[in-house]
DNA sequence: TTGTACGCGTTATCAT
DNA sequence: ATGATAACGCGTACAA
């Protein structure tokens, strides 16, 4: 019953050939015979030969094998990130080995290293919260330092020397709070993380620069800074017992979401009372009651151009110390959270 | 600037012994004197020596890899297994390849097939929808024959025989229904969608089941089958104006959260009026407005059982023809959705 | 104590 | 037209 695979050696064996004769025949030499080549490929494919990979990698120095770090697989984001390196990385006939850092420096290097020898020909990945509290990268360092292609995306950092894909979070905080003032709102709050965040850092940036850009004030009061995990809704309702708003920015996609409740239950009205925006749509954002206006990430489109970036340098053989950062531009998903002055958006 | 990987034969070159010497010599091999041994480990240590996975998979015939083909991971449900998948894995030493089917028989069949010319040591996997509408389990004949183990997780077939994980799901739809029942529910819709998923299939039986030991009526309209992707509320909605319901029970995360937001736009206070139960403890039910009572499907513990199974399978040498299937027992967790009769369930 | 030789499966180069 | 050989990196049985 058991069909164990087949190789090369069995096939001259049986076909009293030599093993390389079995190999050029089933690369369709010009060099094997008519005859030979045709009972060869007749018995290989009887016996459905299929070459094994790990002789193939081992041979071409080339294992074509992705490896994706990244934090947290239970989210939105990363997952539709995924999705688009897959997309494009099946499509090139590379397979994707996925790791997970669960936010922990310690766990990040271990993975890398795992994987660094040999069994991927490069690296995609965003930085755990970890690595980034430590503000420690020798890990990937010493990856680049071997010569493994790395992409860095959307949490990214200076200190290492690589491919980077990136939305404009200045540009994503930008806008929405734009949006929010062109509204007519002008006490706005933003609830974000803590600064080691790079994106939760630019979309703050961004904030500020929309409030200085229309002549409102940054008031410090109206920046509520939470834990990235275990959000308390205590700390929410009592940040909206301290002040009054008219609009909220959320740098995700939770804090927004548990906002738009307390605020319900404050007895708000959404969007008459109040305007929300988020980041990061994912399903939480269109399900929401009322759906919840937000800044698009894109993480598909993220996931295609890592993997495109990735696959370049692999395959170019031309060690070039250049290196690019690929922007994506974040777009608004107009919804239900926020007043419609224009018109626009469907949402879905 | 480039400190490429160092291999045994550039250290017994450097060292000037052989390349078995300096193999034994990293084993710490009581063959080699300690002298050597001192010097060689010193030589590997300073250049970060690391054997080639590749290398070592192909003398042992042993990847260390797991293949994991899911039909989404853009799912909440998928991810918490992948998760569970990882830390179990990672834990054991093995790597998790993963790879989608975008529930589509063909790319099934393709990733399977590229992963089992060696570069996995087994597979985890989870039907896409494609391959159980087609009722062809041939990739799956083939892979098992080759004697490469699979353990299959909650979309299962009993055309195959390996080890499998599922969730009670009879009784999960049961306890859904009984605890709407309990709750004085007499007109309860359920939301399901064809008939080839065999998770909806179970689930719909439970339903049925509870109904009649509580002699209840079953009724075909109060029965709603839509498609699994791109639901139409139009539909919901008019499911709805031509019954009339007191409890609902939703086959998955989205048709319910879906039907909700119907019901309250239609003016029914949740659970005041009726009741929503869905399946699949996601995000969506946590951050429902009100939050929707699901049954859990323990995707985490589904996937450390899977990893489990697997892992078992391939480090045992013996060719067992013994196969398992473990049936998770499913939890409701009740929130907001649903009356609360017996003050039970924490929610969160 | 150290080294030689072989094998894992494949391919490429160089004989025959 | 076919075959022998070496090589990818490693481990190990066996020889010295």
């Amino acid at each position: 019953m058991l069909k164990k695979k087949i190789t090369l050696k069995h096939i001259a064996r049986e076909l009293d050939v030599s093993i390389s004769t079995v190999s050029k025949a089933l690369k369709n030499s010009e060099e094997i015979s008519r005859d030979t080549k045709e009972k060869i490929q007749a018995f290989a494919k009887l016996y459905n030969y299929k070459p094994n990979n790990i002789a193939i990698s081992l041979k071409n120095k080339r294992t074509k094998n992705i490896g994706v770090v990244i934090p947290d697989i239970v989210h939105h984001f990363f997952t539709t990130v995924v999705k688009g390196i897959e997309k494009y990385a099946n499509q090139k006939g590379y397979n994707v080995i996925v790791c997970l850092s669960d936010e922990s420096f310690d766990k990040e290097v271990i993975n890398m290293e795992m994987l660094a020898n040999g069994s991927i020909d490069g690296f995609i990945m965003s930085l755990s919260a970890g690595t980034q509290e430590n503000d420690d990268y020798n890990h990937l360092k010493e990856v680049t330092e071997q010569g493994i292609p790395v992409v860095l995306f959307d949490r990214v950092t200076d200190e290492i020397d690589c491919d980077k894909v990136v939305i404009d979070d200045q540009q994503g905080g930008y806008m929405a709070t734009k949006k929010l003032i062109d509204e007519g709102r002008k006490q706005i709050a933003l609830l974000t993380t803590h600064d080691y965040f790079s994106v939760s850092r630019d979309r703050n940036e961004g904030y500020r620069k929309a409030l200085l850009d229309s002549g409102l004030e940054i008031k410090d009061d109206y920046i509520l800074r939470l834990p990235y995990m275990d959000i308390e809704e205590q700390v929410i309702s009592d940040f909206f017992d301290r002040i009054e708003v008219d609009g909220v920015l959320s740098v995700n996609e939770i804090f927004g979401i548990n906002a738009m409740r307390v605020l319900q239950r404050k007895g708000y009205v959404i969007p008459d009372d109040i305007s929300v925006i988020g980041f990061t749509d994912g399903l939480l954002s269109k399900h929401a009651n009322p759906s919840m206006t937000s800044v698009a990430q894109h993480g598909d489109k993220m996931g295609e151009i890592a993997a495109k970036m990735l696959i370049e340098k692999v395959e170019s053989d031309v060690e070039e110390e250049t290196y690019k950062t690929e922007i994506i531009q974040p777009t608004i998903v107009a919804r239900e959270s926020t007043l419609n002055p224009n018109g626009a958006g469907s949402g879905n």
